[in-house]
DNA sequence: GAGCCTTTGAAGAGG
DNA sequence: CCTCTTCAAAGGCTC
């Protein structure tokens, strides 16, 4: 039986072990049939990511990757309607199975961005080399979709972004000077160091090769710089610089994964303004000392220490600074001015970021790979597309996510122990206006189709209404399909849970206006998904603290869930949407408006006579 | 130039 | 305990 094991101690850090799935319940026989595989699951959840796993889960991924990539579309058209044209055709290709091919890239933080004490670009433009994940994928895998990625026909130098060229495994020397990390930054990469640093190091081969990092990593030297690096600790993630005097100093919170030594560093020039980019994970004497300078004393660990390498941490910003013209004015202006610069900007807080949540990273990953594959440029559409493919995910997939979001928010815990999502907030900003966001629409507001949990929904006499796992914890947060889950209330009539009307064929399509949000939204699925053959089907609360992959929903096919489980299909995805909704008003509200992409899909794969695969999973949101 | 859009997840505030 | 809000990334778009 499911089971909300909190207790794994190891949640990956996802809050969401309440949610439950569509797929919930759905079918117990395909539950059992993958309790091994959950097993496994949560063995991974407690291991976290396991390396031999990966492998294992390699087959399976690579030839995801060896799909033919999704046609590539050039989506010009600038208006909303346009873009989620663009994502709907999107998910016609991309969405019959997940693009992601398991987890094996590596993401390399841009060392240009942000992060950099004297980056010259964007602050915000914190990206990342994406890497495939050395074991998993031999360079089978990998060529084919990355012959393809290249071929793309992009205006935008996406489709040499570094995903792609980085998804073999094997070429540790491959050069990366010709690759950006972004769309926006180009970033060099010393070739000698591919594998440069992962949000977790230990993600890239050379971790996997006990005691004998290869010979190129060793005695790393900047070939431009001609500096030779520190060693890095492969714990640490990129996200998270310290300085190169903290390496191995600590213990990295992750114990489990386990370090190389002579971890490749990471592939920054330490020339210019660009800084080495050290890794030790914890925080140690530098980064106390660091901190110290940098930030409010009580948001410095209170161990002090000496190393002053003033190595900010990726996610630290300055506000209102801009590099660029700081470093141009440099032997520009006069000393007053500079100095009268210093003290503005000291006076100005550092920015500490949120730590990226599994969704983010996977953005993050992904973002070049989609940009490349549809020449889409526009994040609105992009994130549209990803949201999908991010609920297309496997559990295995997105554990790792999640893992690695983990990883980074106890990381970031460390570093900025005093920090608080709260000062981020933009009332707490100096300077720094409120966003705000757009006032909800009276009649938009989600209240009356708002998804209940089952304690609202059914109250505390009716506990037995409850689905299992909101019994044992007396809540409830997401609707659970089947297996007499609260989501699929036997309100398939028009209880609360009833949602938009279970055939997609009498959706209406007239997203062309936001006006019309409410009501296609409602009928829009979120995400479609085919169930590739090979994916076991896993059951959200088999896997005990395994982060709740949102409404990941594995149906046998789209026809099965209608006509079979009526209410499971349809509740779940009204559940979705509620969730979504609810939980920003404002933007679902615009979001609704646009016939999202996911959801044409959804609407003529769910068609009884589609001819069209099956899709395995359907969501829809669901607004009012 | 600020803010919106769009996504999911995390965290905090408030009821 | 639950709901709501905000922020995190990203880049085009709007005002």
């Amino acid at each position: 039986m499911p089971q909300l094991n909190g207790g794994g101690g190891d949640d990956l850090g996802a809050n969401d072990e309440m949610i439950s799935f569509k797929d919930e319940g759905e079918q117990e026989e395909k539950i059992s049939e993958n309790l091994s595989a959950e097993r496994d699951l949560a063995d991974v959840k407690s291991s976290l990511v396991n390396e031999s796993e990966t492998n294992q889960n390699s087959s399976s991924d690579s030839e995801a990757e060896r799909r033919p990539p999704p046609r590539s579309e050039t989506f010009r058209d600038k208006t909303r309607e346009s873009l989620e044209e663009a994502a709907k055709r999107q998910d016609g290709g991309l969405f019959k199975s997940p693009p992601y091919p398991g987890y094996p890239f590596i993401m390399i933080p841009d060392l240009t961005s942000p992060y950099l004490p004297n980056g010259s670009l964007s602050p915000t433009a914190r990206t990342y080399l994406q890497m495939k994940w050395p074991l998993l994928d031999v360079n089978h895998g990998s060529l084919q979709s990355r012959q393809a990625l290249k071929d793309a026909r992009s205006p935008s130098p996406a489709h040499i972004v570094g995903p792609f060229c980085l998804e073999f495994p094997g070429q540790s020397d491959l050069s990366l000077h010709q690759f950006q990390l972004s769309n926006k930054v180009p970033v060099v990469q010393h070739p000698h160091h591919v594998h440069p640093l992962t949000p977790l190091i230990t993600y890239s081969n050379e971790h996997f090769t006990p005691g004998n990092p290869p010979p190129h990593l060793q005695g790393d030297v900047d070939p431009k710089t001609g500096i030779p690096r520190p060693p890095q600790h492969p714990d640490i993630s990129p996200y998270y610089p310290l300085s190169p005097g903290s390496v191995g100093q600590l213990p990295h919170p992750l114990g489990w994964l386990v370090p190389q030594q002579g971890q490749p560093v990471y592939p920054i020039t330490t020339g210019g303004f660009r800084h080495p980019y050290p890794t030790a994970l914890t925080v140690n004497a530098s980064m106390q000392s660091f901190l110290s300078s940098r930030f409010p004393h009580h948001m410095v660990p209170p161990h002090h220490s000496l190393h002053q390498t003033g190595i900010p941490h990726p996610a630290i910003v300055t506000p209102n600074v801009k590099q660029e013209s700081s470093h141009s004015d440099i032997g520009l202006n006069s000393s007053k001015h500079q100095d009268s610069k210093k003290e503005d900007e000291k006076k100005k807080q550092p920015h500490i970021k949120k730590p990226l949540n599994a969704f983010m990273l996977y953005m993050k990953e992904m973002r070049a790979k989609v940009v490349a594959e549809c020449t889409l440029k526009e994040s609105a559409a992009i994130n549209q597309i990803l949201g999908r493919r991010w609920h297309a995910l496997t559990r295995e997939e997105q554990a790792k996510y999640y893992e690695l979001a983990r990883k980074e928010r106890q990381l970031h815990m460390q570093l900025y122990p005093g920090w608080s999502a709260r000062d981020n907030y933009a009332g707490n900003q100096q300077g720094k206006k409120k966003k705000r966001k757009r006032d909800k629409q009276p009649g938009e507001g989600n209240d009356a189709n708002t998804p209940k949990k089952c304690r609202a929904l059914f109250g505390l006499d009716q506990l037995s209404l409850w689905c299992k796992p909101c019994r044992r914890k007396k809540k409830c947060i997401r609707y659970i399909q089947g297996e007499g889950s609260c989501a699929s209330p036997p309100s398939s009539d028009g209880s609360l849970l009833d949602s938009p009307p279970s055939s997609p064929s009498s959706v209406a399509p007239s997203p062309s206006s936001k006006e019309s949000k409410p009501q296609t939204e409602q009928m829009q699925p979120l995400s479609l998904t085919m169930k590739p053959a090979h994916q076991p089907l896993h059951h959200p609360h088999l896997l005990a603290g395994h982060p709740p992959p949102p409404s990941l929903v594995l149906l046998e096919n789209s026809a099965a869930a209608a006509g079979k489980m009526p209410g499971a299909a349809h509740n779940g995805a009204h559940d979705h949407g509620n969730v979504s909704s609810s939980r920003q008003p404002g933007s679902s509200g615009a979001s609704l408006a646009r016939p999202s992409a996911a959801s044409l899909c959804h609407s003529h794969s769910l068609h009884p006579n589609s001819t069209a695969p099956q899709p395995l999973s359907l969501v829809t949101k669901s607004i009012e």
